[in-house]
RNA sequence: CGCGGGGUAGAGCAGUUGGCAGCUCGCCAGGCCCAUAACCUGGAGGUCGUCGGUUCAAGUCCGACCCCCGCAA
């Protein structure tokens, strides 16, 4: 018999993986619980999480809690989980880049706990940025870890990890999708092994470990005084999500794509300069960045070349 | 109707009070040069997002619609 599963996620990064779990014969899911449907986009459009939209194709019950910490959230998933059809109790929850923090009693009511699919080599990367942090830190690699949830974030027991090598030019979009693929590949032989008790649960060294918050769009404001490698790899960790950019003329220019150049400027840092056909910052450290691609506030993304030649 | 910027040559942009549609880059041809992404000469390439209105005359003024984008989420 299937073990029984409640899928918690609702950004893209979860959907790999409760797809992976749909069509494994080994579990049935037998509810999804994700965020409301939101207002998104310039129109402010309401549109439900992706997690949700894969639910509904499947025919499972979907539960979108507003508040999740309430008695009565607590009392509608008790009430469907002990109803007849569940025969009381879930195996598992499988936790993905649900986005709100699942409270104590509710992680209790499954039969064996709730295995969460992080996008990082815990305990490095704790938290909500894990997939920008490895990039932004200059790790030369990361990977996703499968672990036991408890009552610290991304804190429980060890069940299983896989590593990648991170690319010289990868975006955190790039390796999003990839730890997203590398999760769902991963998840299913693991949660089984697990239930079926032939895995054994390590714990974390607490000791190692790094943290990294939920980010903004504030957050990618570019700090020239930084060094030009730091930069470059925020450029790269934080595309698309929140996206880098700067001041320039009054207005808000994207950076999407630099390249650490050998190029000299008379500029102070931070000054945007243009050479020949070439756009150059110098940065904190002294070193020159040279931006390739950036998007001027209400216009669309173009090369440097493009923006400098348009600027004569 | 959340706020805001924008659609003009292949690309990026300018276009004053309505009066022959421009700039830079690219492209094509030729020239210069040891050579060139440099320089010189010539050339092609536009139903000015769409539809309608005002006018002798609309890229420009008015109305509607379509599309792209920044903020916000």
């Amino acid at each position: 018999m299937a073990y029984k599963i409640v899928f918690f996620g609702t950004s893209d990064f979860s959907t790999p993986s409760l797809e992976a779990l749909l069509k494994d014969t080994r579990f049935e899911v037998v509810a999804v619980v994700t965020k409301p449907d939101a207002p998104i986009g310039r129109h402010q459009t309401l549109t439900p999480p992706p997690v949700k939209v894969i639910a509904q194709e499947h025919d499972v019950q979907v539960f979108q809690f507003e508040k999740i910490k309430t008695d009565e959230s607590y009392d509608q998933l008790r009430g469907f989980l002990a109803s007849a059809r569940n025969d009381g109790k879930v195996d598992a929850y499988v936790v993905v880049s649900y986005g709100k923090i699942i409270p104590q009693r509710i992680l209790d009511l499954p039969k064996h706990g709730c295995i969460n699919v992080h996008g990082s080599l815990l305990p490095l990367h704790r938290g909500a940025s894990c997939v920008q942090a490895a990039i932004a830190e200059g790790d030369q690699k990361t990977g996703v870890t499968v672990m036991l949830m408890d009552a610290e974030m991304d804190h429980g027991d060890i069940l299983a990890q896989k590593e990648i090598a991170i690319g010289p030019e990868e975006t955190g979009g790039q390796l999003h999708n990839r730890l997203s693929q590398l999760g769902a590949e991963t998840l299913p032989d693991i949660l089984a092994g697990y239930l079926d008790g032939k895995i054994t649960p390590q714990p974390q060294d607490h000791s190692l470990a790094t943290y990294c918050k939920l980010l903004s769009r504030e957050d990618g404001k570019l700090d020239w005084t930084k060094s030009a490698a730091e930069i470059e790899r925020l450029v790269r960790a934080y595309n698309p999500w929140p996206g880098t950019w700067t001041e320039w003329a009054g207005k808000r220019i994207k950076i999407l794509k630099t390249f650490l150049s050998d190029l000299t400027s008379t500029k102070k840092a931070g000054e945007l300069n243009v050479q020949n056909d070439k756009l150059v910052v110098i940065c904190g450290d002294g070193n020159s960045l040279e931006i390739l691609e950036l998007q001027p506030e209400g216009k669309r993304a173009m090369t440097a070349k493009e923006f400098i030649v348009g600027r004569r």
